[in-house]
DNA sequence: TTTTTTGCAAAAGGTTTGCAACACG
DNA sequence: CGTGTTGCAAACCTTTTGCAAAAAA
């Protein structure tokens, strides 16, 4: 059921570890954002610290491993940096859906629009782009 | 050099004070991203409770007054809620910019399309669109 | 006077740091 | 064996809460 992650971590020239792979397992067995809490949660039977979670999230978002998310929230999200891809996001409750597709075509010819505009910035290396509403269960209520 | 915004408050049934008026002429004067602290260093003349300032901030956010801005920073960024606007940010450092145009013309487009597509959501209220990069100081480090 | 707002102190989250013990390579 | 990783305890920082005093309408 768990793959083996050792490659990715070699790759980063970080030493391969009981603790790292496991949380790798986590996030690529629900491939969606996920905080601290919730890997300390799911790793709980391994006795893993919390402050070795977040060590080992910093770690692996600096190895460009893990990427942060930005969905409102109040802690701090990743997910694994594999595939370009936004959000939608409940704002009543964790609800939260991918999309693939991003603004698409024009996006690289409006950053370039923006750059010349500006004059603090001639670089631009990523964004953000989340679409926030009201799930459908959180319409219900 | 301040403008009076009591109208401002009494639209939103919300009690004119002096704390207040002050804190909208801070968003008034910088109109910019800024968090509690800020706006804490700014009135602290007036001797302001920091307390006070995070419970004016949350219920102007509630009147719209003010809208939450995500800049991947480590505290809760407020701004006027007056026109659509987006961001670059700077990552290095506290540097940012304003830009006025959004992805424009395909934008409501796109959201049906998603709205679609999707099984959890049938309703978008807003969404979040910032760039980030470099600016041209931190550039030169 | 009634209700809302403010200050103070204290608590609550989430995240980080220092240091010593441990484990990978 | 040397350096990077982990656990533990404690600190830190931002934000929230409770309660009583003060101010707005």
């Amino acid at each position: 059921m768990s793959k083996d992650f050792s490659n990715v971590l070699k790759e980063a020239n970080l030493k391969v570890t009981p603790t790292r792979l496991a949380v790798l397992n986590v996030f690529s067995g629900d491939c969606r954002p996920i905080n601290a809490e919730y890997i300390f949660e799911k790793l709980k039977a391994k006795k893993i610290n919390l402050v070795t979670v977040y060590r080992t999230l910093s770690s692996f978002e600096k190895s460009d491993i893990l990427k942060r998310v930005n969905l409102h929230k109040e802690s701090i999200y990743y997910e694994l940096d594999d595939h370009h891809h936004h959000h939608i996001v409940c704002t009543e409750c964790a609800e939260f859906e991918k999309f693939e597709g991003c603004i698409s075509t024009n996006l690289s010819s409006f950053s370039k629009e923006i750059l010349n505009k500006s004059k603090k910035f001639n670089m631009i290396k990523e964004h953000s782009f989340e679409f926030f509403g009201t799930c459908k269960k959180c319409l219900k209520k």
